[in-house]
DNA sequence: ATCAGTTACGTAACTCGTAACGATT
DNA sequence: AATCGTTACGAGTTACGTAACTGAT
């Protein structure tokens, strides 16, 4: 079980292909097959079915352990690393709806202080970033969801383990400004069965919210806030945000949830080893307990 | 990085000493010599003093990531190879304090259910029964602890992620029935900083409650509940314990905790591949969400 | 002088690539 | 016939053990 079969192992998994996996790894085909045929031969299973290449049942369960573990590894190769030379450099990790003023005003704060520090931002959607801080890719990041209140956010394996929560708020349903239900004091999200729901997996993916049998009226495949705004302004669906952003966008209406109790929350996950600056950032964003 | 070098390094690590470590692991003195060496070269990065031996910064994180992901790794063994050949077998992993009636009466079932199924029942630390359903030894656990209402137990690293909880239930602070504070109606753990508290590690380590600065009188090196509520009842100090197990014993009173907020709460962690009867017995504990 | 880790070197094992082979469409 | 995975074999590399070496107490 030497990581080295692991990965081509994934690979074969990922691409379905022994030749295809060889050449994305940059070994030969029988290269492959014979790391493949070790594997199998120490865990006295087999994993793969040939022609066509599927994955048996023990090999869709190593395929989960595999990439975990891989991750890991990377993981704690880039924290000893890192821990003999600190990079002078501070990369931010954020999901979409992270995105405060106030984490803003820090970052800007930070790189007042330390002039010229080498700073990059990264958006992404929530498994990319908890990856990326898990492997060190990213010294910081800030990962937001909708949980209930006081329950931490379930994050996905390589990642969630020391997160902090850094602010809470309400959760709200946008809805345009005209619509029958903005004029509702409160909703709850069961009596939304029969509406149409903007479903926007790299954003605020409602099959992540704690709620059943939501119908999906358009999947925006996009990671802005803006242009999801505007389609749940334009009537295209309703959507879950947290109330601060939808209070600010024009033709939209945030009608609070009653039930089930939900809040937006964000999180922050640091390196393992975040030296300076990152260490200095997480201070300025409170890393409140938050319970 | 391979895990041959990562176990190395570990026994090096914990003993102390390569030719201790050579000796371990039936290698030469010489051949962990080199691994380590390998391994440093690998990462850049010195892992450990010579003369005398011991961890460099590098090496101490090293150590934490390599006992974790050795784990893992067995982990992923046990659980591939258990995908194939089910194990006609339900070995159970408690925390001390998790053995209720309710578990013991839905254990007597199931073995009545399957006659002659090969059980086993193993009560140990957290951290063992942690990492023990983790690496597949055992195919059940349940783990007790005390936490904040709705808050879930901070389970330690190779584990605490499938938790789900099964039972909760107030905490009280068991006092000697003819002790001063038994008479009161509530406690504030925060008042009782001048009282001597029993700690017992291995059952209900006060370190672990939600409250800093208790001091222990009497330390408890046991896992014997039975011992530790006699202990209590002979006025040796104060502890934390579940409200049920202090109102069935003599000599004890149970005096509610006004703050912090505390209930005593059981999680059940699985083998990640537990087939029957491992299954049944959690689906008869009922492991409801318990939020 | 002894103890503990390193280095040199030879052998055994392993891993990969080439190439021939086999099976499936 | 073409495609894709397996097997055989040889070459290069790696990994270990023996034994000599080095440095510290």
């Amino acid at each position: 079980m030497d990581p080295h079969l692991l990965r081509t192992f994934v690979a074969v998994a990922e691409t379905g292909s022994f030749s295809a996996a060889a050449q994305r790894l940059s070994y030969t085909q029988s290269a492959v097959s014979q790391q493949i045929a070790t594997l199998e031969a120490d865990l006295g299973t087999a994993l793969l079915t040939r022609r066509p290449v599927a994955l048996t049942t023990a090999g869709e369960r190593l395929h989960r352990h595999a990439t975990l573990l891989l991750v890991r590894l990377e993981a704690a190769r880039a924290d000893v690393t890192r821990a003999v030379a600190p990079p002078g450099r501070l990369i931010l990790g954020l999901t979409p709806l992270a995105w405060t003023e106030q984490m803003s005003a820090a970052l800007a704060r930070i790189r007042g202080e330390s002039a010229r520090l080498h700073s990059h931002v990264l958006v992404a959607d929530r498994d990319r970033i908890v990856t990326a801080a898990a492997t060190g890719e990213i010294d910081l990041a800030l990962v937001d969801g909708f949980t209930a209140p006081n329950d931490p956010l379930r994050l996905p394996e390589p990642g969630g383990q020391g997160a902090v929560g850094v602010a809470g708020g309400p959760a709200v349903v946008a809805v345009p400004d005209g619509h029958p239900l903005a004029r509702r004091s409160e909703l709850s999200l069961g009596d939304l069965a029969d509406a149409y729901w903007i479903d926007a997996p790299a954003v605020a993916p409602f099959s992540r919210l704690p709620v059943d049998g939501l119908r999906a009226g358009l999947r925006y495949d996009g990671a802005d806030v803006t242009v999801l705004a505007g389609l749940a302004a334009a009537g295209h669906g309703l959507i879950v945000l947290p109330a601060p952003l939808v209070a600010q966008r024009p033709g939209l209406t945030g009608v609070p949830i009653g039930s089930p109790r939900l809040v937006h929350r964000i999180e922050l996950l640091r390196a393992p080893t975040s030296e300076e600056p990152a260490t200095r950032l997480a201070g300025l964003l409170g890393a409140e307990p938050l319970q």
